[in-house]
DNA sequence: GTTCCGCATGAATCGATAG
DNA sequence: ACTATCGATTCATGCGGAA
């Protein structure tokens, strides 16, 4: 992994893969060819927010400087590779803002097509209480591609039938994230098979996970099982995954897991080391559950 | 209930409570005064479908025809009411159509308050996927108001705490709980009694309903939990709750339910007579309730 | 080694207060 | 009048100490 700038210009044109990048997206992936990646996922800055690390984009403002961004996406994206946006509008003088109305409406001129949005019901939002509204419990994903074809596999993403089902898959991930990391380089998906693999069925376009919590220093603001979940459906092993908006390096974990090739941008400094350090763990948990195996 | 013309022109603008009248709700409403609703909830007919009924709206079309009657529902709501707005974009040549984007900016510019989006979860939609998307298990529930303050009864739509707080509450002993309660009567303790005492919490923006079949021949309407939800939420017995939309009635079923009175249009006489019976069924089945409570 | 419970903490929003 | 900051509100979840 590299963040030093010396590097940043030679490397990435020959080899940007599994990299976590420090710089802005809109010019770090200038020097990535066009139809190079295979799924871009990611979690911008929301308006007026995380304004720490990202001085805080006013909301009439958001498109004007998303757009040009897009287009880099755009660009570098394969035309049968996907997009996956996850976002939700501020709530501005009592009302919901509409910037990411405009945002679907302005990238569809510019030859993006909305195939999809599908609902994330976060179990877990932040409380609250207000005169005018609850607590706000879902968020988009929405789901662009270049053209009418593109690449999904969705029998990656198959599910258990019923209740009892799922509560099974809920203890098995719980415990699995620590112990079985290793083997889940496959996935969930391949473990639950082994005792209910003749029930399973398509899941729908409503994904219900809970925010996942803190390691005291940090809090990703999406749960690993998030860009896991798309990655399946939109890509295959070695494929390429973007995130132009890497954070704390959620979705470069996700393709780490999965056998996925990963690129990960962000303008923050101190995302690009959490992140790297996160990866870091990764492979250790890997060393450490396959020399447990071993013994 | 009177469906004839006759009746119409001289009999709403006296009274036009708990009626249901035949025809295009633009027409109809124009004998209803100004500020005389206090909640409009409509699942309008979606582009392209009812098209026996309602000619089938092209996608293109949907805005400019959809508009003119949003005007006269902002004319005749109250200031402080609201307008619930049931909808999903349908998909055209393989991805989302944007009218129902293009429907809130235009509605906006008309002094709409786009004040929330609450998502309906329709947890037993019908199974199927496609190439290109899963099915279909979430529509829109738009939110529009007049102004920045309006009515709303949130202790109304409370619901059972979460699992969490059940098993963790459960080895409380009775005892305990008494003296927790006594505590608050006099003052202590009241940190201690937000959690014993409470079982019900506020919902959030994400409602889980099953969807209904009233019969055979109409199917895949909402649920009548849903309007239910709604006007529990945004009106109080013996307000006046207008659905343009009718269809076979089920927001007039909820607001018979719940002692609010209506007013139900719909274009089709087919509808209108449909919705007349399912409310006299509703009213026998309260007779029949009260005849057994009486012996 | 379990289970249980206390506690901290969020992609939040509103209203009031202050400059 | 308009913006900036701050406290209050609220609940699902993970962590860690205790039983």
């Amino acid at each position: 992994m590299f963040t030093e700038t010396e590097q940043k210009k030679e490397f990435i044109p020959v080899d940007f893969r599994n990299k976590i990048i420090q710089g802005d997206c809109e010019d770090i992936l200038k020097a990535i060819p066009d139809n190079s990646i295979d799924l871009i996922f990611t979690s911008p800055p929301y308006a007026d927010q995380r304004s720490a690390t990202y001085g805080g984009i006013k909301p009439d403002k958001y498109v004007a400087w998303f757009m040009p961004k897009t287009d880099e996406f755009f660009r570098v994206l394969k035309p049968t590779g996907s997009f996956v946006l996850n976002i939700k509008e501020r709530v501005v003088d009592g009302e919901r803002h509409t910037y990411v109305l405009e945002l679907i409406l302005a990238m569809r001129k510019k030859g993006w097509r909305w195939t999809e949005e599908y609902m994330w019901h976060k179990k877990n939002s932040h409380p609250g209480k207000w005169p005018n509204r609850f607590r706000d419990n879902w968020e988009r994903l929405i789901h662009f591609t270049k053209q009418k074809n593109f690449n999904m596999y969705q029998d990656e993403v198959m599910v258990p039938v019923g209740d009892w089902a799922q509560s099974r898959l809920k203890n098995l991930s719980e415990t699995d994230k620590k112990r079985d990391n290793s083997r889940v380089g496959s996935g969930f998906g391949k473990n639950i098979s082994n005792w209910v693999d003749r029930d399973m069925v398509y899941p729908s376009n409503v994904l219900h996970m809970a925010t996942e919590c803190y390691n005291q220093q940090h809090s990703a603001v999406f749960p690993v099982a998030l860009p896991e979940w798309f990655l399946r459906l939109f890509t295959q092993p070695g494929d390429i995954v973007l995130d132009p908006f890497n954070g704390s390096g959620t979705t470069c974990v996700a393709a780490d897991r999965l056998g996925r090739d990963y690129l990960g941008i962000d303008i923050s400094q101190d995302y690009c080391e959490l992140a790297i350090n996160r990866l870091q763990n990764e492979l250790n948990t890997k060393k450490g559950n396959n020399k447990h195996e071993a013994t």
